[in-house]
DNA sequence: TTGACGCATTCCGTTATCGGAATATGATTG
DNA sequence: CAATCATATTCCGATAACGGAATGCGTCAA
């Protein structure tokens, strides 16, 4: 067994750099293949084959104008990745070392005197 | 070329469902190896890998207690990630359907008149 | 010290990923 | 229809990921 496929998981689809790449490009507006391939410096192979992936988990989606296809952001799958980081707000929030935490302890058990 | 190394990458370290589910346990506190993998219903090995891979990220922590070894989690790295999805929320704030952004763009168009 | 326990590592096989090159498909234009 | 442009797909090779089984290693208890 190896690695979970790509496809139908968001985690998977964004866990790739380009590909995240792609989805910040698309923020500012529809893109062709060809345009994101430039614009990211990679092949356009290399792109359509992301595009796929994104495409296959929604991410994004492509619209046909004349021989080119342009694709767009459709972020709501992102929002599944959003809440389930956002469940660890407040891990992050304020400093949690060891030793801080040591800190925290000290300044509580003296307050409570 | 393969997929990037997913050491050093959180991106690619919660793309795992596993380690997913291991962050989620250790949010009610520190756990063993064999505690995670027992709750998590997967082999020693397996645990102590993904606890490899998610220690290398700084996502977690170990500290030594005896001959067991407790995992704590350090959620710092996650807000890279909350903070990358979070600059497309305005994307799914409300619907973004090809047909919503055109009635949009009517009422828009109409407004100005 | 020996044995048991907890964890990490290694080796193995299978599968998936990624980029590149070549090629196929599809639409437009002449 | 032929040529061209834009995109998708296929084939390839190298690499990495994942799980399982076996094993290594350190720690504690008797």
């Amino acid at each position: 067994m190896a690695r979970a496929a790509t496809t139908s998981d968001t985690f998977n689809a964004i866990a790739e750099p380009q590909r995240r790449d792609i989805l910040t490009l698309l923020r500012s507006g529809e893109r062709s293949v060809t345009d994101l391939a430039r614009e990211l410096g990679i092949s356009q192979p290399s792109a359509s084959k992301h595009l796929r992936v994104l495409r296959e988990v929604g991410l994004v989606q492509a619209r046909e104008e004349g021989k080119q296809r342009l694709y767009g952001l459709d972020a709501r799958g992102l929002r599944e990745v959003h809440e389930w980081v956002g469940g660890f707000e407040q891990f992050w929030a304020g400093s949690f070392d060891r030793l801080d935490a040591y800190v925290r302890e000290l300044k509580k058990t003296r307050a409570e005197d």
